[in-house]
DNA sequence: CAGACTGGTCTGTGCCGCAGACTTATTCCA
DNA sequence: TGGAATAAGTCTGCGGCACAGACCAGTCTG
């Protein structure tokens, strides 16, 4: 097995999924922000983007802060130092790869 | 929609996937092989290499060359210069996200 | 001729991406 | 003040796909 394939292989799967690497990408540049506006950002729809969001959340990348802005209830979303150590690493192979 | 969003929303599914990802990649280095050097080279099942090899000749991106060597059947697989292009395309993008 | 090997195909299963209906609470407006 | 509209999600169901492993047809080997 050659070292291109290799890295791609160990390519992080929950990462990988464009869906899931939208949100990842955003929430590494942007430190955090709120569950409407990665709706707007991304143009998923809610079931999805939630989904995504927990799957996120459950590998430990993401961070899901449920509050309220006034009487309004508002999520906030911040990668975790977990989450921006394993997109680094997603990056890194994805240099190795070409 | 920022355009890191853009480039990833855009990736080509077909070739993003993993496991298709080391075939493509592999087919545009050596240029052809047989069935069986990808089951090796790649790790995958007989069945898990079938269907992605059908789907991405269904998608136009790889021929593939049934053929005997000698009594024994053996198959060709080929990127084609479609498949070159997506698979550069797709590079690119991948280039425009970070 | 039995058993092992080559070179694949077929079938089944379980997970996952995705959409949209549903929910609860608040605010706007006539 | 009652009803529509909006905010902010959650829940449910469906279809498709990745993946493994059983199966099969032909060939070689002892």
């Amino acid at each position: 097995m050659n070292e291109t394939v290799r890295a791609i292989s160990e390519l992080n799967r929950v990462i990988h999924e464009p869906g899931r690497l939208i949100i990842v990408a955003l929430l590494a540049t942007i430190e955090e922000c709120d569950f409407l506006y990665l709706l707007h950002e991304t143009e998923m729809s809610k079931g999805n983007l939630g989904s995504h969001l927990a799957r996120l959340e459950k590998a430990g990348y993401v961070e899901i802060e449920k509050g309220y802005r006034g009487k309004v209830p508002q999520t906030l979303l911040r990668l975790t130092p977990t989450g921006r150590v394993a997109f680094d690493a997603y990056r890194e192979r994805l240099k190795d790869m070409f």
